[in-house]
DNA sequence: CCGTATCCTCTACGATACTG
DNA sequence: CAGTATCGTAGAGGATACGG
């Protein structure tokens, strides 16, 4: 995603570009416990395979919110992925958003306003 | 968007499956400025599809955040399409992130870390 | 004016295998 | 362990035209 849109209605557009996307915020959420390795985010978020994990990294990383320190550049490698102030910044500011949907959640359960699901 | 996701991380997965997606984010963000008609939205929210904003607007619709109002069923008829309690309070929480948003964006305007965009 | 149906494209995401 | 390459797929989104 992080396609262009017409009219950037707000900042919003720039906070959707950043944790769009399917794994962003699995992704995001892993770091915001801690910084963790590449295998152990791999382990942790499950069903996401090499690639599609490497490339959310990148986009992460470009977006200045996550940050890659080589540990070990030795053939078998160590690389941390750790979230910078801006990626702490953020995963906080989504806190809000979360018990909105916690709060939505609950609410749509016990009252169901029209006909949702089957 | 809305797909499954191996694990639930927590509301955030509920609050992104109502605003997910290319079009939702400028859609609530015009409800948010008062009610608006179908071809109203249209005309606002600019390279968006009949089909498209329909969808979009069937799924906010089911979700609860948007509520549909039949203002004059005569022929050409008359709809008008509104935030709920919940979609005002949604995109009241979505204020953090907008905040969140700008705020990095001008941080990486002036101080540009890595290679970002072109 | 509002809504629906059809068809097509584009790309995010997926499975897998290979290298340093 | 970390990173890259290749090939394939599904589905969201786009263009358009028709119907009530």
């Amino acid at each position: 995603m992080a396609r262009k849109q017409s009219a950037p209605d707000c900042g919003l557009h720039a906070a959707l570009a950043v944790l769009g996307g399917k794994w962003k915020p699995a992704i995001l959420c892993e770091l915001h416990r801690g910084p963790a390795r590449f295998g152990a985010l791999k382990r942790q978020v499950l069903g996401i395979s090499e690639k599609v994990l490497f490339e959310q990294l990148r986009e992460l990383e470009s977006t200045g919110v996550v940050l890659r320190t080589v540990l070990d550049p030795a053939p078998p490698k160590t690389v941390e992925y750790s979230l910078t102030p801006a990626g702490a910044a953020l995963t906080d500011a989504v806190q809000t958003l979360v018990e909105w949907g916690q709060h939505h959640v609950r609410i749509r359960a016990s009252a169901p306003q029209s006909s949702i699901a089957s």
